[in-house]
DNA sequence: GGAACTCGCCAC
DNA sequence: AAACGTGGCGAGTTCC
C-alpha cells in the first residue's frame, strides 16, 4: 500500500503485457480435480473432527471454557482460548500477540503442558486441510477442473498472487496435509504433472544485484555449500558433511532458522528462537540429552555444553557473533550494498530493479532491499513462462502450462511429449533466460520432480529432466 | 446483514 | 538504531 511500484522500461512493460496472457491461458486451461475423492475425504475428516471433539470434552480446559462461555462457547474462538488459559486458569502466556493479547498459536500452545492442548492442535490442523483446500476445490471446480487465477498486479514487490482457489500455498511440508490435499489434483488423462523450480532463486538474483565475492564463490563452485558452512559456525560442529544424511536437520535449521531470514533483514534475537524449536532445545539452561540426537551419538545439547554454551542466553550471545561474522567477514560485500542501495533510495526516492520496475513511494529498510530482489527473481520465472507458452503453441505441443508458484512451473504432459517438454523446459530456464538478460551473472538450475500417468500432484517424485 | 478487523496458518 | 519480505483465506468478532 505503502510502495508505488511500476514498469520503467518498455521490456518491463512488454513482459507484463506477455505475462497477463500466458498466465490467462494457464487459468482457461486449469487443473483436473477428483471431486468424488474430495467429497469421501472431507466426510472422513469431518468424522475423525467429531470424534476428537467427543474427546476433547471430558477435558479440564474444555469443561472450564464451557461453563464461562456456555451460550456463545465456540472451540475455534482464540480469545475465549486465551481468557480460559491466561486468565482463568493463571497460566502466564509463553508469548503475545502484536495486540498485546496472550497468543494461542501452534508454537505458543505446544510450550504449555496441558495434554488437551495436543488435541485441539490436531483438530485446528484437519479443520485446515477440509475447510480451507478441500471445500476451496470443490466450491471452485466446473465440471471436475478448477481454474487458479494468477495476478499481477497485486503484490508490492511484483511479483504474484494466486486466488480462486489459491494455488500457491497447497500444504508440502506437513506430511498428512500434503497427502491429503494433493491427492485431489490430477492431470488430464493420459498425462502426468511436472514441476520444475529454480534451486535458490532470491539468493542467485541477490548476488546479481551486490556482487559479493564470497557468494559468487558459492554460486558457482558446486563443491561449495553455504548452509553446510553456517550449520558448522553455528553449532559449532569441528567438520560439516552434506552426504551424512543425520546432519541433514542442522543444515536444515541454520539455512531456514539463520541464513534466509538474516538475507530477508532479521537479526539474531529472533534466529535464537527458531533455530531452538527447531533443534528441540528449550529457553533456560540446558542438561546432558537435551535436543536432537547427532549421527556419532549423543545429542546437539550434549555437544553444545561441550563447546562451552550451556544455555539458550549463552547460545544467543554466540549467534550475535555468527551474525557480526556474516555481515562483517564472509558477505561484506553484500552488507555493503545493502547500505548503499539503501542511501541511493533516500537520495533519489526509488530504486530500479534488474529487470526495469522502479519502486518508489514510502518504504521502510527491509522493504528497500528486498522488492527488487523479490520481484526480479519472479520475473525470471515469468520470462520463462511466457518463451514456453509460445513455443508451446507454436510448436502445437498437447502439453499445457497450468500454473506456476513464484519460483516453479507446473506443466500438464503428454506422456509421449515428456522428453521433448524437459528439453525444452531446461533449455529456456537455463540457458535463453540468461542469454535475454545479461544482468544475470550467476548460473541459475532447476530441479524437477514428476508424476505418474493419470497419478495425483501428491505422488511426485524427484525427476532428472 | 455486510464491511472491516484480528488471529492463525498455508505457500514462496 | 532497529530488527522477517510477499501473498490468500477461514473462523470469529465488532461495528455500523
Amino acid at each position: 500500500m505503502k510502495a508505488n511500484i511500476h514498469p520503467k522500461t518498455k521490456e518491463a512493460y512488454q513482459l507484463f503485457h506477455a505475462g497477463v496472457l500466458a498466465l490467462a491461458r494457464a487459468e482457461e486451461q486449469g487443473m483436473r480435480i477428483d471431486v468424488d475423492y474430495c467429497l469421501k475425504a472431507k466426510a472422513h475428516l469431518t468424522r475423525k473432527i467429531q470424534r476428537m471433539e467427543r474427546k476433547l470434552e471430558d477435558t479440564e480446559l474444555v469443561k472450564v471454557w464451557w461453563e464461562r462461555f456456555r451460550a456463545g462457547f465456540t472451540l475455534g474462538g482464540n480469545d475465549q482460548l486465551a481468557w480460559v488459559l491466561y486468565t482463568k486458569m493463571g497460566i502466564t502466556p509463553p508469548n503475545t500477540t502484536k495486540t498485546g493479547k496472550g497468543s494461542v498459536d501452534t508454537s505458543t500452545l505446544s510450550q504449555i503442558d496441558l495434554p488437551e492442548l495436543q488435541i485441539l492442535l490436531q483438530l485446528r490442523k484437519l479443520k485446515k486441510i477440509r475447510d480451507t483446500y478441500l471445500e476451496g476445490f470443490l466450491r471452485e471446480q466446473v465440471d471436475g477442473v478448477i481454474h487458479p487465477f494468477f495476478n499481477l498486479n497485486i503484490p508490492a514487490t511484483f511479483r504474484s498472487s494466486s486466488d480462486h482457489p489459491n494455488f500457491q500455498n497447497i500444504p508440502k511440508r506437513d506430511k498428512e496435509s500434503r497427502q491429503v490435499t494433493r491427492q485431489a489434483i490430477f492431470p488430464r488423462h493420459g498425462h502426468q504433472l511436472l514441476e520444475v523450480d529454480f534451486s535458490g532463486l532470491e539468493v542467485s538474483i541477490a548476488a546479481c544485484y551486490h556482487k559479493d565475492p564470497n557468494m559468487l564463490k558459492y554460486l558457482f563452485d558446486p563443491t561449495t555449500d553455504m548452509h553446510g558452512d553456517m550449520a558448522k559456525q553455528i553449532f559449532k560442529f569441528s567438520h560439516f558433511d552434506r552426504q551424512e544424511s543425520g546432519l541433514k536437520v542442522f543444515r536444515d535449521a541454520s539455512k531456514n532458522g539463520f541464513v534466509f531470514p538474516q538475507f530477508y533483514g532479521d537479526y539474531y534475537g529472533n534466529n535464537v528462537k527458531g533455530l531452538c524449536t527447531w533443534v528441540e532445545l528449550p529457553e533456560g539452561r540446558w542438561k546432558a540429552g537435551m535436543g536432537l540426537p547427532l549421527p556419532g551419538g549423543g545429542t546437539i545439547g550434549d555437544h553444545l555444553i561441550s563447546k562451552g554454551i550451556k544455555t539458550y542466553k549463552q547460545f544467543e550471545a554466540h549467534l550475535k557473533l555468527v551474525q557480526e561474522d556474516f555481515w562483517g567477514n564472509r558477505f561484506v560485500k553484500y552488507y555493503q550494498w545493502k547500505e548503499h542501495w539503501y542511501k541511493q533510495y533516500q537520495r533519489q526516492g526509488y530504486v530500479d530493479s534488474l529487470t526495469g520496475f522502479r519502486c518508489s513511494g514510502v518504504m521502510n529498510h527491509n522493504e528497500v532491499i528486498n522488492y527488487p530482489i523479490q520481484g526480479a527473481a519472479f520475473h525470471c520465472l515469468l520470462w520463462c513462462f511466457v518463451e514456453l507458452d509460445r513455443i508451446s503453441r507454436e510448436q502445437e505441443w498437447r502439453t499445457r502450462l497450468v500454473g506456476q508458484i513464484h519460483d516453479a512451473l507446473i506443466l500438464d504432459v503428454y506422456s509421449a511429449e515428456l522428453e521433448m517438454v524437459s528439453e525444452a523446459v531446461s533449455r529456456v530456464t537455463t540457458k535463453d533466460l540468461a542469454q535475454a538478460w545479461p544482468w544475470i551473472i550467476v548460473p541459475l538450475s532447476v530441479g524437477a520432480e514428476l508424476c505418474g500417468v493419470d497419478c495425483s500432484w501428491a505422488e511426485k517424485q524427484s525427476y532428472q529432466m
